[in-house]
RNA sequence: GCCGAAGUGGCGGAAUAGGCAGACGCGCACGACUCAAAAUCGUGUUCCCUACGGGAAUGAGGGUUCGAUUCCCUCCUUCGGCACCA
């Protein structure tokens, strides 16, 4: 080591005193200032956070990126404000936990060792190496001691401890079922994890098919009710709403139906139990169970047609809204329960096996769908309710399912109950058939939600190994934890055909049962990556600890995550397992607290200059290395803060940075430029002041409410009086020298290596970053005089100035003894005179 | 169809709690400096008009109010989510 990182040198300013300001002497030079300190708090463990009960702690969570191997601008806009939050957080007394790391396994790497060999491990570290460099010229406050990486044994041994957890819990099972199949990645997708109308791939945009397979699920649907209870966490709206409708709770009834032959129950689900007398048919989802065992043998032929049919259709065909109702007859029939009425049992594709019991019973008189099936099959159609107001066509053929308020007819006892349009037990005709189910023991109340087990299984060797072992005799059983981790096979094979390699090796998938030590195959399927970031959060504790996944004393300070944020693209993925995460872990005894993040915040995304998404193919990517190398990191850290609105995100203007670099280089050349003779006014120093402590009021609100793009201007608006007040001779006064200190406190958190640049210029003790967060002075922020605008009827026409401090009559008087007021009232009397204080007169005449 | 978010100058955007619409910046125009250009500094920059003055304007229309970008209603556009969901 030549370098000594204590000993730190001004960068000298190679203008001459007496010149006047010129850019091109470059004496700014981020390259220089930017390295030389980032060097210097690395040395000093600046950003190391460590545990200090003397002070409130703050963990402040940003989303883990996945090592692609570059960084991306877009790592910028979710990484940079809210490190400058962090680091103002800091300067607010908090003792601040700012951790990152790598969501590292995933299907690229693997992808790309089908390709060319190079093993994802190798691949994969390398990445990270890269972007771990590539971070640090951000200048982020990253504690890099705690960072962790979800694919080194250390970390996903602990992944692997948690599924035994759930599986404990009996929160993990295995069931064969059709599942979602993405054909380009080779392995099955969670329900989150399939979007858009055309059902494709989340990751690679590829439709998916179904595929009947043996899968290991978590029980998510358990918290389904308290996942849709928010209650003491500050999120977002958007994604509250998000998540409401992802889990989709209906109430309404279960009600058993029995074959006519067989006996067989059939459950049905329904949300109007009150149309149940005007049940005329059922309809079964083709997959259903029973099909088979019901249809009678002259609908046979039919029927296995229309089913196999069915399965040749792809969801998305099957799901077209506006298709043409198809079903086939299977020559059953059911009993409805509520009047014995004996009705036929048909096999439709509009009845989907995925949701709810895959049978309905069918109302075609108040159930559209139902409807238009049976006017096409001409199945009978029972009103009963009848409308609130009368139609013309009461009791001729009705056109349309009705499904308005009225009262229940035609349906036994409960004739006369009145309907109106709520859902559930709101509605009286509801509330009482529920009641009166539940008495007969027909059926009873019942909520259903679209919210599907999180499918945990992938086809892939990139992956936490799922620690099961399977044994013929005793069945699937956990890895006992003295095994852990089960770590993944180095010498592996790749496929082009994308087969997990884990299959294919000849030894890996050989153990000896956990009971009987007898023979035994390991799973040879690994975990979604969704699990190892859905406790992340806690493994940044303490990434190292190996008694347990973290460790308890740094638990008890740092957590809960007090700032969480991200993009909102994860509001129905990542966000809403590692909620159900925290939960499980709750009720293991885990962790503690019903949430684990308390506040939400989502950026939005930065576009390409063609206001398209940002990729490779457009050729519209920007790449923030360029930028650094041109402008300085304190530069682009400044204009992300800037070009847009944090959580809406924005298209990229590579024009619009100029404008923060003329900033820095402005704020440079005000704090390093010559004092020229002080000869300002009381007046002069004392609005300096006021302005000062406006701003920092302001900008600290700003910080707090997350309005980053105001931070900035506010910087700058304040620079540009600074620079008025120069001119009047302000430099070098008390009231300068204030303004440069909170200055320079105000730009640390955004631009850290130029504001600790000019702070040791000034002759401060190191360092700017560990320095209190000014306190407004609120009686120098205060006007003493203010100019107040005065409508007419609504409309601005005159202005005038008064005293801050001056009354309702003063300021009343002041307004009417106005020219322009008086020649608008033509020497009549004001209708009425309103003043609002401190902001303006209206006068209505 | 249902749920949600957003519509403000040429552009990004600002506007505590209903009180001066357009802060700050980009761009543009003009001027200074320069042989010249760049850079820099300064001035101007919502639109319309018979411009010292007046009128209009925050997606459109209505409402509440002395006063609405802000609150309420209806509608339009864009984006996002969900969807034969029983």
């Amino acid at each position: 080591m030549t370098e000594k990182p204590n000993e730190i040198v001004p960068v000298k300013t190679k203008r001459p005193a007496d010149s006047a300001p010129n850019w091109q002497d470059k004496a700014y030079n981020p390259k220089e200032i930017e390295s030389k300190w980032q060097k210097k708090w690395e040395a000093d463990k600046l950003y190391r956070a460590v545990i200090d009960n003397s002070k409130p702690k703050h963990y402040a969570l940003t989303m883990l990126p996945y090592p692609s191997g570059d960084l991306h601008i877009g790592h910028w806009f979710s990484m940079i404000p809210p490190d400058t939050r962090a680091r103002f957080m800091r300067m607010k007394g908090y003792n601040v936990l700012f951790p990152m790391g790598f969501d590292a396994f995933g299907l690229p790497a693997e992808n790309a060792a089908i390709k060319d060999g190079v093993h994802p491990m190798k691949r994969t570290f390398q990445n990270i190496d890269r972007m771990r460099t590539q971070m640090k010229t951000m200048g982020t406050m990253f504690d890099w001691e705690r960072e962790a990486i979800s694919a080194s044994p250390e970390y996903y041994k602990w992944t692997e401890w948690f599924f035994i957890q759930l599986y404990k819990q009996g929160l993990a099972y295995r069931k064969m079922s059709a599942v979602d199949w993405c054909p380009k990645c080779n392995t099955t997708l969670a329900r989150e994890q399939v979007w858009g109308d055309d059902r494709h791939c989340e990751r690679c945009g590829t439709p998916v098919i179904k595929k009947n397979l043996d899968q290991w699920f978590f029980k998510a649907t358990k918290y389904a009710d308290e996942l849709l209870n928010f209650d003491g966490i500050d999120w977002p709206e958007r994604v509250k709403t998000l998540q409401t409708n992802w889990i989709d709770r209906s109430e309404g009834a279960s009600v058993v139906f029995k074959t006519e032959i067989g006996n067989h129950d059939v459950e049905i689900f329904t949300t109007r139990p009150d149309t149940l007398w005007g049940a005329t048919f059922m309809v079964f989802s083709p997959e259903h169970p029973l099909v088979s065992e019901i249809t009678t043998p002259e609908n046979k032929a039919v029927v296995e047609e229309y089913k196999a049919q069915a399965a040749r259709q792809t969801e998305i065909q099957r799901g077209a809204v506006d298709k043409e109702k198809t079903g086939v007859f299977t020559g059953a029939y059911a009993i409805n329960p509520v009047n014995q009425a004996r009705i036929p049992i048909w096999i439709a594709d509009y009845v989907m096996m995925s949701y709810g019991t895959g049978a309905i019973m069918a109302v075609p008189a108040h159930d559209e769908r139902d409807f238009a099936f049976a006017k096409k099959y001409e199945l009978p159609i029972v009103p009963v309710i009848k409308p609130e107001v009368e139609s013309e066509a009461d009791g001729a053929e009705l056109t349309a399912a009705f499904v308005g308020a009225g009262v229940m007819v035609n349906s036994g006892m409960l004739n006369g109950t009145k309907v109106n349009t709520e859902k559930g037990r709101k509605n009286p005709s509801i509330a009482a058939v529920l009641d009166w189910l539940a008495q007969q023991g027909i059926g009873k109340e019942s909520v259903n939600y679209r919210y599907r087990d999180w499918l945990i299984s992938r086809q892939r060797y990139w992956g936490a190994p799922i620690p099961m072992v399977n044994c013929e005799i005793h069945g699937w059983n956990p890895v006992p934890d003295d095994q852990l981790p089960v770590t993944l096979p180095e010498d592996v094979e790749w496929r082009p055909t994308g087969e997990s390699p884990l299959k294919l090796h000849p030894t890996w998938k050989n153990t000896t049962c956990p009971v009987c030590n007898g023979p035994a195959t390991r799973e040879t399927d690994t975990m979604d990556t969704f699990m190892c970031s859905s406790w992340y959060h806690l493994r940044y504790l303490s990434p190292h600890y190996d008694k347990g996944p973290f460790d308890p004393a740094e638990y008890d300070y740092w957590m809960p995550v007090d700032t969480y944020t991200g993009g909102i693209e994860h509001a129905t993925m990542h966000l809403l397992y590692t909620r159900f995460f925290h939960k499980a872990l709750r009720d293991a005894g885990i962790v503690e607290g019903h949430e684990p993040m308390l506040q939400l915040r989502n950026q939005g995304m930065v576009l390409g200059e063609d206001g398209d998404k940002m990729s490779k193919s457009k050729g519209n990517v920007i790449a923030p290395d360029v930028l650094v190398n041109k402008y300085g990191a304190d530069s682009v850290r400044a204009y992300i803060m800037f070009f847009a609105r944090w959580e809406m995100g924005a298209p990229w203007d590579s024009q619009g940075i100029e404008g923060s670099v003329r900033w820095i280089r402005r704020v440079w050349t005000l704090f390093t430029d010559p004092t020229p003779p002080i000869t300002a006014s009381d007046e002069t120093k004392k609005n300096l002041r006021r302005k000062v402590h406006q701003t920092l009021r302001r900008v600290t609100r700003n910080f707090e409410q997350f309005e980053f793009n105001t931070i900035v201007s506010s910087l700058m608006e304040l620079m540009n009086e600074m620079y008025k007040a120069r001119e009047a001779g302000a430099a070098g006064t008390d009231e300068w020298k204030e303004a440069q200190d909170i200055y320079l406190r105000m730009m640390a958190p955004v631009t850290p290596h130029i504001a600790e640049e000019l702070w040791l210029q000034l002759g401060k003790p190191y360092s700017v970053h560990t320095q209190q967060w000014p306190t407004v002075d609120e009686a120098a922020a205060k006007e003493d005089v203010i100019e107040l605008p005065v409508q007419i009827n609504g409309k601005v026409r005159d202005r005038i100035t008064v005293a801050a401090e001056a009354t309702e009559e003063e300021v009343k008087a002041a307004a009417l003894a106005s020219e322009i007021v008086q020649k608008y009232l033509e020497g009549k009397e004001p209708r009425k005179v309103i003043v609002a204080k401190g902001k303006l007169v209206s006068v209505v005449v």
